[in-house]
DNA sequence: CGGACAAGCTGA
DNA sequence: CAGCTTGTCCGG
């Protein structure tokens, strides 16, 4: 009798079993969905093997029923890599490569139609270039506000398989969705058209398991975007698994970026872009120092101001990292920190008038007084976004708006302060103002450099390519002026960036030289020193371990299994 | 995860 | 020592 492995939908249990296939359940393949006996219940799973030898001695149960349709067999089997990648279980990432819903039969496909022409100009003539490579993915750097819809054409023009695109949001996908269809390109709008044989799948982050079965090509757009990040375990990065899932199956894949990360960087094949193209993509840059001016005049340059003041066809935006209103505070008498008598942690201004304090991370609120000295006068050392909004509508002797990822509406002011979520939500602005860009550059953590660029990439997007009509202006307040990553956006060139931070990362062996993985929990030190690899504590259970490489540092992860006490994260973004 | 079973604790 | 809690193991 036919046998198969079966990986169960049940959480924690991250263990494949192996079932009989009675005769009457031939329709079984690797991806199916099944109803399989375990430990006297019935559950769900997905078939992972067939054709499995059976083990000595074991009695082996019988697949209760077919429940439906999953994955097709290479996904499958990109789901054992990727959970080997990111240390984490098979389930989830099962679970993302099968429909949302119980499917059990699929739609007729479209009749193939005329592949779209190539379209004329130097960006579909990149891609060409890219896509003619299988292999390492090809990795095109345009500047941002360029339009990638031709790198994509490019990709649909060849024939060969479906392409699969990822763009890093919902909202990108519905209007390049729409876009390709005016095209007259049948673009699949569900899990089922994608198995179907629909011939371009456009989907976000788990858009990297479609389940189209044989793959032809694939574009990432944005592929340095955070939102390609799976936050939940495994971790995976969506951008690195389309481009394994093309190694495998000997499809081209193109990474398209304005500010590539460095690991993308060194594992993919640039195709250079005409220098004029991308430096037109880049928008104009002011850069506002800010190293001689008294913190007691505020924090807004006259260059602000006077932008801020003035009549535009678009909002202008100020951009500040923080919610609230004064996130940090001291005593104005004694200089204690205001924080929080449960966590510990900063407490911040909360309420209409900021007349208590609160914690973000217990939430936990008090009187707004110095738990030292009892004073009620604390000065706020940094300030939220309200509060920003609060002084700037005082010195424009106007109505300033507010955007953070809470608020549902948008604000129809002219101006508008919000966090970066405002840079996700607008589409369109005569300003971006950054009110203190070094909070970017100098976050604790190792791709600070990396996001700042892409964050002013994204103004860019908002305010449009230099010399692009109707382009506005980002505007950077700042102490560094001088930057690596503000010289780059002001020439237009990542280049500027990307080299030198490249160069010191291969001094540091830091990623993408070598690969790292944060764990987690009481058991973290444990299990660190259990991995045999160069580790260090970050903090109480934190630990950071480094090796030389992925294949290094995931097969010893995978080597050891670990106890509910640790969590792993492979690539940690907050290092 | 959730059931099975073993070992530990409590009270009469 | 029954009756209950807590912990550990295991599922095909």
């Amino acid at each position: 009798m036919a046998m198969v492995r079966v990986v169960p939908d049940v959480s924690g249990l991250d263990k494949p079993f192996d079932y009989a296939v009675p005769p009457e359940l031939r329709a079984i393949r690797p991806g199916t969905v099944v109803r399989v006996p375990l430990h006297g219940r019935t559950v769900s799973g997905w078939v992972v093997a067939d054709g499995i030898e059976p083990e000595g001695g074991l009695e082996l149960k019988a697949v209760a029923a077919v429940a439906g349709l999953g994955p097709p067999p290479e996904v499958v089997d990109l789901t054992a890599w990727v959970a080997w990648r990111w240390a984490g279980p098979r389930r989830a990432l099962l679970r993302a490569a099968s429909p949302p819903r119980r499917l059990s039969a699929l739609p007729v496909p479209p009749a193939p139609g005329p592949l779209p022409a190539v379209p004329p100009g130097p960006l579909a003539r990149a891609a060409e270039a890219a896509l003619a490579q299988p292999g390492r993915p090809g990795l095109l750097v345009p500047g941002p506000a360029t339009d990638p819809l031709d790198a994509v054409l490019a990709a649909c023009a060849r024939a060969g398989g479906a392409v699969v695109v990822l763009v890093p949001s919902v909202g990108w996908a519905e209007r390049l969705r729409a876009r390709l269809a005016r095209r007259g390109l049948a673009v699949a709008g569900s899990w089922a058209e994608a198995a179907a044989g629909w011939p371009v799948v456009v989907g976000t982050r788990s858009g990297a398991f479609a389940p189209v079965s044989r793959l032809g090509a694939a574009v990432v757009l944005d592929a340095h975007d955070e939102a390609y990040r799976e936050q939940r375990s495994p971790q995976f990065d969506a951008a690195t698994v389309l481009a394994e899932r093309c190694r495998r199956a000997g499809a081209p894949c193109l990474l398209v970026s304005a500010t590539p990360d460095l690991a993308q960087l060194v594992a993919a094949r640039r195709v250079e872009v005409p220098r004029e193209l991308v430096r037109r993509g880049w928008p104009a840059v002011r850069v506002v120092d800010r190293r001689l001016a008294d913190p007691r005049t505020g924090r807004y340059s006259e260059e602000l101001v006077r932008v801020a003041r003035a009549e535009h066809p678009h909002p202008v935006v100020v951009v500040h990292h923080r919610r609230g209103r004064g996130r940090l505070l001291a005593c104005a008498h004694c200089g204690e920190l205001a924080r929080c008598e449960r966590c510990g942690h900063s407490v911040g201004e909360v309420g209409e008038d900021g007349a208590r304090l609160g914690c973000a991370t217990c939430s936990l609120e008090r009187p707004r007084l110095c738990l030292a000295c009892g004073n009620l006068r604390l000065k706020v050392l940094r300030v939220g976004v309200s509060r920003v909004r609060e002084e700037l509508a005082a010195l424009l002797g106007r109505e300033v708006g507010e955007v953070t990822a809470e608020h549902e509406e948008l604000p129809a002011t002219p101006v508008m302060v919000g966090t970066e979520a405002v840079l996700h939500r607008l589409r369109r602005a005569s300003v971006v103002a950054f009110v203190d860009f070094d909070l970017h550059l100098l976050a604790p953590r190792l791709a600070a450099g990396e996001h700042s660029l892409a964050l002013l990439a994204r103004a860019g997007r908002l305010v449009g390519g230099r010399g692009s009509p109707g382009a506005g202006v980002v505007l950077v307040q700042t102490r560094l002026p001088d930057h690596e990553v503000l010289a780059a956006a002001v020439a237009g060139d990542p280049d500027v960036f990307l080299r030198p931070e490249l160069e010191l990362r291969r001094q540091l062996a830091l990623p993408p030289f070598g690969a790292l993985a944060e764990l987690h929990g009481p058991g973290a030190a444990e299990y660190a020193a259990a991995l045999g690899l160069d580790g260090a504590p970050l903090d109480a259970d934190r630990w950071l371990v480094r090796a030389s490489g992925h294949r290094e540092l995931c097969d010893r992860l995978a080597a050891r299994p670990r106890g509910p006490a640790v969590r792993v994260v492979v690539d940690p973004a907050s290092v």
